[in-house]
DNA sequence: ATAGGGTTAG
């Protein structure tokens, strides 16, 4: 290879930086007989663009007392590594520099660069008066990095109105406005957003491998399989070809849908996985109640040089938890260098579902740092299973500190009293929740079918199907009780259930989602439910009888969890 | 020869 000149030696650091080798880059760079603003440039560029911002910051200062002057492109790059760290304090001092500096340019790269910087380091407003300033020398890139610096705070209304006023959208606005929903907890709205994108009329870009993994994304929130599995058909038809992150995303999205095996299968066929990959299996291992899988899939993790961390631990406690491994959860926890708040969550649940409550009140007893409402909350479920009414108003005004304004810590108290026939201190708390103006959330069932998701509540009669249902739902009792399944005393499919003293609550809404399943789904087929509340006991009951009744598979989705009812049993160890 | 915006995990 010949190096006569700054210029080839420049193109050859830039080769090596493009395929991640920065030793090289760096000793290229080091060998330079020569050196431009260029070349300092380019390894600026390589650190840069391969996360290490630190390094690029330091190459700065140290290109800076070599003497070279920073010319425009140098402000972007060094601007771009701040903006990736996210510190105010070092943005502020930067462009303090930046200002000083005499003879540069303030063209529209520099400032979008600046915008961007300011937006990452949660000065949105500054962002903004960059935006503003720039008035018709904005381009689609300007626009982008303004619309993801709304979507990024959580602020989607400015977002969405900016991308409506925007006249030449190109892939990456469609993106970060999807994604930007996705993110938010508006799955539904990507999705539309992503048929918009397919549908309206104009000029409109081609959906690429980002776009899909925020689609894919998105169906797993909403455990919407169907549209899932048309967005996979999509990306068949279209060409496109994932990288490692869209793979890791669909195996996000059938974890979540319930379809674990599919995961599994995605898994196995990807060439390059990375900690995400693994992270994300585990965690859908865990919710399924895997634990064994999961702790298997750490090991292997390891052996191909991968280190866990943070989230697979979050991942593979969540799986011991689930999966009734308290011993291998024990040891694992002792092997985390610097536990988090959320690890001590994870342990705390642990612990508790596997009965050992004083442990994990001990365990919170002896944190590092002040709880947050993760290990309360573990704790507080743990004295519902246990009945641990004194230590359920520990944990539960810890609670209420934190989260004033979640309904389910109030609810999840007040059935702890009802559990021990204290009913005035169950009115206590309803009270309380009255005087805070905390409303109690509605739990709501979901069944997909035909590209459509029906929904249902408590006592619901409005679906279409609603007299099949009740029909069906009549009838499945008359077998139960022939059948002897009310033996146990419990309230199985009783039309009518008194949850609390003041409310007469019909039907639970995942069994009449669980009728509509039967009804609609093709015979021998396992079904799917999904809930963003927890499945009771008098429904959990019912579930595991109807699966007996009916010989099908039922895979319930709440709160993040599966529960695989197969033959009258249900797959989860720790539930009850 | 060097420069700005979008993707994944409980």
């Amino acid at each position: 290879m010949p190096r006569r000149n700054v210029v080839t030696w420049t193109a050859t650091l830039t080769g090596y930086a493009r395929t991640g080798d920065l030793e090289s880059a760096r000793r290229c760079f080091d060998a330079m007989p020569h050196r431009t603003v260029v070349s300092w440039n380019a390894m600026l560029s390589g650190y840069s663009q391969n996360g290490f911002e630190d390094e690029a910051l330091r190459l700065f200062h140290d290109m800076v007392d070599a003497g070279f002057r920073p010319n425009e492109t140098t402000w972007v790059i060094v601007i771009s590594s701040c903006a990736a760290r996210g510190d105010p304090t070092l943005a502020d001092s930067l462009a303090t520099l930046l200002h000083r500096a005499r003879g540069i340019d303030f063209n529209c790269f520099l400032r979008t660069a600046l915008l961007d910087m300011y937006a990452k380091c949660g000065r949105l407003a500054a962002a903004r008066r960059i935006f503003d300033d720039l008035g018709p020398r904005k381009n689609t890139v300007t626009w982008n990095a303004m619309i993801s610096a709304y979507t990024r705070s959580g602020d989607l209304a400015p977002a969405r109105e900016l991308f409506d006023r925007m006249l030449n959208k190109d892939v990456v606005s469609w993106n970060s406005m999807i994604a930007g929903y996705a993110q938010n907890g508006q799955s539904a709205f990507a999705v539309r957003l992503f048929k918009d994108m397919l549908t309206l009329t104009g000029e409109h870009p081609k959906p690429d491998e980002f776009t899909m993994a925020s689609v894919f994304s998105a169906c797993g929130h909403l455990g919407t399989l169907e549209i899932g599995n048309w967005a996979v058909a999509f990306l068949g038809k279209n060409q496109i070809r994932l990288g490692t992150s869209g793979y890791n995303s669909l195996i996000f999205m059938y974890s979540k849908c319930g379809s674990i095996k599919d995961a599994q299968r995605i898994f196995q066929e990807m060439e390059r996985k990375d900690a995400v990959s693994y992270n994300t299996l585990i965690s859908g291992l865990a919710a399924h109640g895997r634990g064994r899988e999961a702790l298997e899939l750490m090991s292997k993790m390891k052996e191909e040089g991968i280190n866990p961390d943070h989230a697979t631990y979050v991942g593979i406690l969540t799986a011991c938890s689930h999966g009734g491994l308290l011993q291998e959860g024990r040891r694992l926890f002792e092997t985390i260098e610097a536990p988090s708040n959320d690890h001590y969550a994870c342990m705390v649940d642990l612990l508790g579902r596997a009965g050992e409550v004083e442990e994990a009140n001990r365990l919170i007893q002896t944190m590092p740092m002040k709880p947050h409402a993760g290990v309360y909350g573990s704790l507080l479920n743990a004295c519902r299973i246990y009945r641990r009414t004194d230590l359920a108003e520990m944990a539960a005004y810890g609670l209420f500190e934190i989260e004033p304004n979640n309904s389910g810590n109030y609810v999840l108290l007040s059935n702890i009293y009802a559990q021990a026939g204290r009913w005035e201190d169950v009115d206590r708390v309803r009270r309380m929740m009255r005087k805070r103006g905390v409303m109690k959330a509605t739990g709501w069932s979901w069944v997909e079918h035909g590209g459509e998701v029906h929904k249902f509540i408590a006592g619901d009669r409005s679906h279409e199907r609603c007299s099949e249902i009740y029909h069906l739902l009549a009838n499945l009792r008359r077998r139960m009780e022939r059948s002897g399944y009310v033996a146990d005393g419990s309230c199985v499919l009783r039309d009518v259930v008194e949850e609390d003293r003041e409310e007469m609550v019909g039907v639970h809404s995942e069994k009449l989602a669980v009728c509509f399943a039967l009804i609609v789904s093709e015979a021998g087929e396992a079904i799917r439910v999904m809930k963003n509340m927890r499945v009771c006991w008098d429904c959990h009951t019912a579930i595991r009888a109807i699966s007996k009744l009916e010989g099908r598979e039922i895979i319930v989705r709440d709160n993040n969890r599966f529960h695989h009812f197969v033959e009258g049993q249900c797959s989860c160890k720790d539930y009850w």
